[in-house]
RNA sequence: GGGCAGGUGGUCGAGUGGUUAAUGGCACCAGACUGUAAAUCUGGCCGCGAGAGCGUACGAUGGUUCGAAUCCAUCUCUGCCCA
């Protein structure tokens, strides 16, 4: 196991005004400026977008797939088969793939925890599926993505002190089976993910735990989770000092532009969410002047862009009115133009981020997208 | 000219004497969405009112009845068939 390391992080520059780091995670499939945002492609596919539309008109460096979605269809199998998740989905970039960790969470109702592993009932014919450490390691070694999850649960909010105590713990332990069951660690970076909810003596244990185990990066989970504003900043404000210096840090699940850029001065190096892509499909944008309902009556004779600040291929070529009038005709071109611009426009903040951290100017550059944003108060 | 079937809220369409301001779909209006069971879900949708409520309303008019979108009469309009 003395190879070398799949993922390794190089710091470039700390934020004098914020703290917030500046820095370069190097991947088998390339190098990630960070902070980075990264799309989230479930079902092997960021939805509605095509990979070249992820990197030309996005700029998209890393994406994220699904363990748990593949491994009920197509299959693990098929994938490798295939030739791996890259070839498979035609993505050269990196990729990081979760384990199934959320659907622990998400699929409440559908399954069972045990400490052996956890009992799906699939949510598309009922068939009975059990997804242990050992397996979400098997799976997620087949499609092959640069960076593998350790699979956790990821706990509601709110849950009691002892339920998350009792959670982070196996939480633990299972991440201690992924790593020992963890075999390509030359092309394969295997992040551990800290839980423990919303207490900090939690989070701390799960913190101490996990990086006595040395995983190459580390992720916050369960956090993002229905919980006001103040107490998720509270717990990543707390949770992320914890982490190493010398290895990526990931909050999972994170992904309005206010919280992309807390998690940034926190000191977070990567986020992702589902947030820009399903809220594109419900015909809202993300705009410089906040949230745009771009379905509203309000727009449909505003021939002006989504949002005039913006360079991307949606609003340099197209109206408000023509977007409004194809979502409510429910034309798959206004899902892909609103996804194109929510993800560019994520994209691109966190560019705006990553040089505001090397002028040393973030807090600066918060107050003042925070302003134009609408947002009252940054917490 | 004769026969038959019908005219219900933006629209399509239930309802055939009271619990009906009137099921449902669509359209429309608004809200939610944060490691995707999500091109989904929730709410509103006659007028006035914060609300209790009030006022109008089921082609038109008149009638029966304690009570009618529902029964009767006449008129009117639409569709189909026959001449």
């Amino acid at each position: 196991m003395d190879n070398k390391p799949a993922i390794t992080y190089e710091l470039l520059h700390v934020c004098k005004q914020s703290g917030a780091r500046r820095g370069v995670i190097h991947t088998p499939h390339g190098d990630i400026q960070t902070p980075i945002f990264m799309p989230v492609g479930t079902q092997a596919t960021v939805k509605a977008m095509t990979p070249d539309e992820l990197k030309e008109m996005v700029e998209a460096q890393i994406i994220l797939s699904n363990t748990y979605h593949l491994f009920l269809r197509p299959g693990h199998e098929l994938v490798k088969e295939a030739g791996g998740l890259h070839k498979f989905m035609n993505w050269d970039r990196p990729i990081l793939t979760d384990s199934g960790g959320f659907q622990v969470f998400s699929l409440g109702d559908l399954r069972k925890i045990k400490e052996e592993g956890v009992e799906f009932r699939s949510h598309l014919d009922g068939s009975k599926q059990f997804i242990s450490p050992e397996k979400a390691m098997e799976i997620e070694e087949a499609l092959g993505a640069d960076i593998i999850m350790a699979f956790d649960e990821c706990c509601p909010y709110p849950s009691t002190y002892e339920y998350t105590k009792k959670s982070m713990e196996r939480t633990t332990r299972w991440a201690a089976r992924c790593k020992e069951a963890h075999t390509t660690t030359d092309k394969q970076g295997l992040f551990g993910i800290i839980q423990g909810g919303f207490y900090k003596d939690l989070r701390e244990q799960s913190a101490k735990d996990l990086i006595e185990m040395d995983f190459p990066g580390y992720a916050i989970g369960g956090i993002s989770v229905g919980e006001p504003k103040e107490e998720f900043l509270d717990i990543l404000r707390h949770t992320t000092p914890l982490m190493p210096e010398n290895k990526p840090r990931y909050l999972m699940g994170v992904g309005t532009p206010d919280y992309l850029i807390e998690a940034a001065i926190a000191g977070i190096d990567m986020c992702d969410c589902v947030l820009p892509t399903r809220i594109a499909r419900h015909g809202t944008a993300m705009t410089t002047h906040g949230k745009l309902v771009v379905r509203n009556a309000a727009y449909e004779r505003d021939f002006t862009p989504i949002d005039p600040e913006c360079d991307c291929y949606a609003c340099k070529n197209y109206t408000r009115a023509y977007i409004r009038h194809l979502i409510n005709t429910k034309e798959i071109l206004g899902v892909r133009l609103l996804s194109i611009h929510n993800l560019r426009f994520l994209t691109k903040l966190m560019d705006k981020v990553r040089i505001e951290i090397e002028n040393d100017n973030l807090l600066t550059f918060r107050d003042e997208f925070y302003k134009n944003y609408g947002y009252t108060k940054e917490n």
